[in-house]
DNA sequence: CGGAACTTACGAAGTTCATCGTAATAGAAC
DNA sequence: GTTCTATTACGATGAACTTCGTAAGTTCCG
């Protein structure tokens, strides 16, 4: 996985992960929930998530993921699965995804 | 310090700390830089922090950082001095604290 | 080509939030 | 007791956010 032949879309790279952007996207309880279901499953398409929001909705959370750096999302036809960005996360925020995952029920 | 002769605002014990709400206080810049002050300082009133607001909008952020779990305030006379809960934070969230207050510049 | 499926961009509605000024409260000092 | 200072509660305002429905754009497949 993580093939370079891919085709990702537009995502901040390492250094230009903002803290700020970062708290604001976690602080969603949807996107908590995002990022936990994407910690299980590996990678997953909007649509393919069981949230108590609609589709669009969920794109809407996903971009805003993507844009703060949490999440890649891989361009795959029309489906576009995306996955936490774990390691680059760790790196510059050591402990708090990690945190966050667990400190986030299933029922959130 | 922490004498516990003291008098203390409300405050949520540690296991009923909600990482939801945590996130959300950590999520303002202005409360950010508080965090920040306070890491430095050790402890410190609404009135004393150099901070862009009025000092009625840092009373109002100090009481999320409260409510939240962040900060305890204690009563002295007039003052309510407020530090943060460094030990039990890392107790529920390891790594979090850490992350975000060297992830936030001094000119955030 | 034509249609079906997936995703997202857009606009709208309702809610939440940050900020301020003012007023009220509580302690300290005289 | 009175006055002064520090803090916070309250109401208002404007911005930001979540959510939705719909429409538009892409890709895949008969």
């Amino acid at each position: 996985m993580t093939d370079t032949t891919d085709t990702w879309l537009p995502q901040p790279d390492l250094t230009g992960l903002d803290v700020g952007a970062v708290l604001q996207a976690l602080a969603d309880p949807v996107r908590r929930q995002i990022v936990r279901l994407l910690d299980e499953c590996g990678e997953a398409t909007c649509s393919s998530l069981d949230l108590p929001v609609k589709v669009s909705t969920v794109s809407h959370h996903m971009k805003i993921l993507r844009e703060s750096g949490v999440v890649s999302t891989r361009l795959d036809g029309t489906a576009r699965p995306s996955r936490l960005r774990r390691d680059e996360l760790e790196r510059r925020f050591p402990g708090l995804l990690g945190s966050i995952i667990s400190a986030t029920p299933p029922t959130a």
